[in-house]
DNA sequence: CCAACCCCCTGAACGC
DNA sequence: TGCGTTCAGGGGGTTG
């Protein structure tokens, strides 16, 4: 379930082993991966381009290619991208490949396929919906007073309210959990309940928490290979998702499960209030 | 405007 | 052993 820190750290890794080659020929066996166009043209309008570099905003990646064209995709739940050697066996659940020049695949596998890929050409608008996303955690403008403008007087969760893309994007079910226990504010306290300082918690902790996580999830590419993609992941150094159960790492008391906008989710009942 | 549901999809975990 | 059910959830969609 990769969130931005890990979308950060696939683009960082994939980046640097593919900027400057040039695409040589393009494999889809799962023409349903391909949002737009159809995967036949998807296919036929590749080879030839080079890649320029890569960008990722919110939870999606995008391979600016050569002449203005674009490749944006989203890695969704299972979604991996994989930059191998072209004898390295391919990882099951490989749907898309692009071969390079200099005898290297970028791969994406997925396993649910649930992940989506678009490309688009010079001046042809974005369908992915990345243009439309709100701005990085790390942006100046994500103040208390634009959660409050945003949120003050909604009575959602405030967890789902940090997971809404259009307001702050790249923060998912893990990271909105994480945020919200080093703001020490409980997940399903209705938005509207938050007092003033309690936004300026949120607000506070969201740059260097999500700074912390990415920097986490840093990997060699060597290392990324050979995890196949997965094992950079930041479970070990999460102190509420996933550990349901589990002593709080502040105050040793066990840290509580609660279904939340039908997203599991885990606090502590004693640190947040 | 929003909560609650559906859908996509596979595999792990679990009950019988 | 093996089969069926439930759960995991990002994001888009529909319904009430």
């Amino acid at each position: 379930m990769p969130e931005l820190p890990e979308v950060e750290t696939a683009k960082r890794v994939t980046e640097g082993q593919i900027a400057g080659r040039t695409i040589t020929a393009v494999r889809a066996s799962r023409p349903d991966v391909i949002a737009h166009p159809d995967a036949e043209e998807f296919v036929r309008a590749l080879p030839g381009r080079s890649i320029c570099g890569m960008q990722r905003r919110g939870k999606f990646l995008r391979i600016l290619l050569s002449d203005g064209w674009a490749i944006t995709l989203h890695l969704r739940m299972t979604g991996c991208l994989l930059v191998a050697p072209r004898e390295r066996e391919e990882l099951r659940h490989t749907h898309i490949v692009l071969e390079l020049s200099g005898g290297m695949e970028l791969r994406f596998s997925d396993m649910r396929r649930l992940g989506r890929w678009w490309l688009t050409a010079p001046g042809e608008a974005d369908m992915s919906g990345m243009d439309a996303l709100g701005p990085e955690p790390f942006d100046p403008c994500v103040t208390a007073e634009y959660l409050m403008e945003r949120f003050g007087r909604s009575r959602r969760a405030v967890k789902t309210c940090l997971m809404d893309q259009s307001a702050v994007a790249g923060i998912g079910n893990i990271y909105s959990d994480e945020l919200l226990f080093a703001a020490r504010i409980r997940p399903d306290r209705p938005a509207c309940s938050l007092a003033p300082d309690e936004w300026r918690a949120i607000a506070g902790v969201m740059p260097g928490e999500m700074q912390f996580f990415v920097d986490k999830s840093a990997i060699s590419p060597e290392d990324y290979l050979a995890g196949d993609g997965v094992d950079y992941r930041n479970t070990p150094f999460l102190r509420v998702y996933g550990r349901a159960g589990q002593p709080c790492r502040v105050c040793g008391g066990a840290l509580v499960r609660k279904v939340i906008g039908g997203r599991g989710s885990v606090h502590c009942p004693v640190c947040q209030q």
